[in-house]
DNA sequence: CTTTGACCTTGACTTAAGTCAAAAAACGGG
DNA sequence: CCCGTTTTTTGACTTAAGTCAAGGTCAAAG
């Protein structure tokens, strides 16, 4: 169960201004937001919604990461979309009133601001900056998506986990020694795979000399290989 | 190449005031939108654009069909979307000015009005409804988009078939007798797959009684079947 | 007609990736 | 520090779906 979390609005200002949803709004606007918001926290692997609900309001990341995803009849499960810190998800159900079309779980602790879905609109009628502001987090997850897309139907899962990887050594300086941010389980799920043939492929880069494995840490090897191998077209 | 049409602004106000996009536009706007437009006509297999070009505009279909497509280095097609009359698409890259990210092209004789980017983003700013009707298209296809990833990774080719024949059938009336919209090898590019599998996969299921095919006209024997096979979660 | 080209089907084969099972490694309390 | 749980790895096997190549079908064009 999610804690509600006794937290003074005021608190919760600064942080609201500076999502990329309610930035630009004037204060009065974020206090009205801050009092309408309520701070959960969540264990690690515990489920913020399912797919299928009623979408009662969306969801903005204040600490640790949420994952939104499908899951087959068997369990098989395929990620759409990790947020950390900041991030905000499920505009669109809260928006459209339609039902979640996707489960979202903590991966780890989690700190989450919830806001309903009623006054949520209400603002929007009110704030056309804000209406500007979430067609561009629309745009941004469409974009997300048609690469999501274009990921698991074209290229296969040597492919898929090489660009993974570039993409994390950009976010982490560049550097050659790169951290996993999801365990191998999470990665395979984000991969659109199961966790045993990640962890071949793991063994095929080894073999071919383009990386080195040591838990969650990876040392590529071989930069210029793995970008072959990614051979990555426009995000 | 694309045709330019000679075509009266006057004679597109209606049917730009039918689109879900402009629906609601005070007549003025309307006119204004028809004077910027330019109605192109395509042939069939016609390229409107290339995944990575530079987005000058978005597109409304007149006539005719259209796919948004992304093509993987050895040729193999995956159908994102396919728009028909009323329909309009590319209005992200149109709105956040960054490259198309995937292609289009006619699969079929198609008559499309063309909005250049500069004064939409005009009108979007005179217009609050207007942003209102393109967060709306968003959602749409956002939700599309994550129906799309669970189909595509999370079953595998009878399923979305199935999935594809009933969504047909409920389109046409609910008959048994349907009428595929797509060739074949355009299915399978729609489905995920290449023409050789979705023959198979059509064998398959004839060999299981739950259809007949004859050309484009395919016979559902065992509707019950096929719900079972294809065993949909909430779209 | 009959020829041409686009489209579709079929067969034989290959391959990427999933399943099942078990062992090994890593992790987190107590 | 140890034990039990979770996560990861490995092996043997299966399977869905792709590749390649050859025919077949059909309709429009000559």
């Amino acid at each position: 169960m999610p804690q509600p979390q006794p937290l003074s609005p005021l608190d919760l200002i600064p942080f609201l201004g500076e999502t990329l949803l309610f930035a630009g709004l004037p204060e009065f606007q974020l206090l009205k937001l801050a009092t309408l918001a309520i701070v959960q926290t969540y264990d690690k692997g515990e489920s913020l919604f399912q797919q299928g609900d009623a979408a009662t309001g969306f969801f903005i990341v204040q600490a640790g990461r949420i994952k939104v995803f499908k899951v087959a009849q068997d369990g098989r499960e395929q990620i759409l979309h990790i947020f950390g810190e900041g991030n905000h998800f499920a505009e669109v159900p809260a928006w459209d009133g339609h039902p979640y079309p996707a489960a979202a779980a903590a991966i780890e602790p989690a700190t989450v601001v919830f806001f309903p879905r009623q006054p949520f609109l209400q603002l929007l009628e009110q704030q056309p900056d804000l209406a500007i502001n979430l067609l561009k987090s629309f745009a941004r997850h469409l974009r997300h998506f048609s690469n999501l897309v274009d990921t698991l139907t074209l290229h296969e899962v040597p492919t898929r986990l090489a660009n993974y990887l570039l993409h994390l050594r950009e976010q982490q300086g560049s550097a050659e020694q790169i951290t996993l941010d999801l365990s191998k389980g999470q990665l395979a799920a984000r991969l659109g795979t199961i966790p045993e043939t990640l962890s071949r492929v793991f063994a095929k880069l080894k073999r071919q000399q383009l990386l080195a494995v040591n838990g969650n840490q990876i040392h590529l090897l071989n930069v210029e290989g793995l970008k072959q191998l990614a051979d990555v077209d426009i995000p």
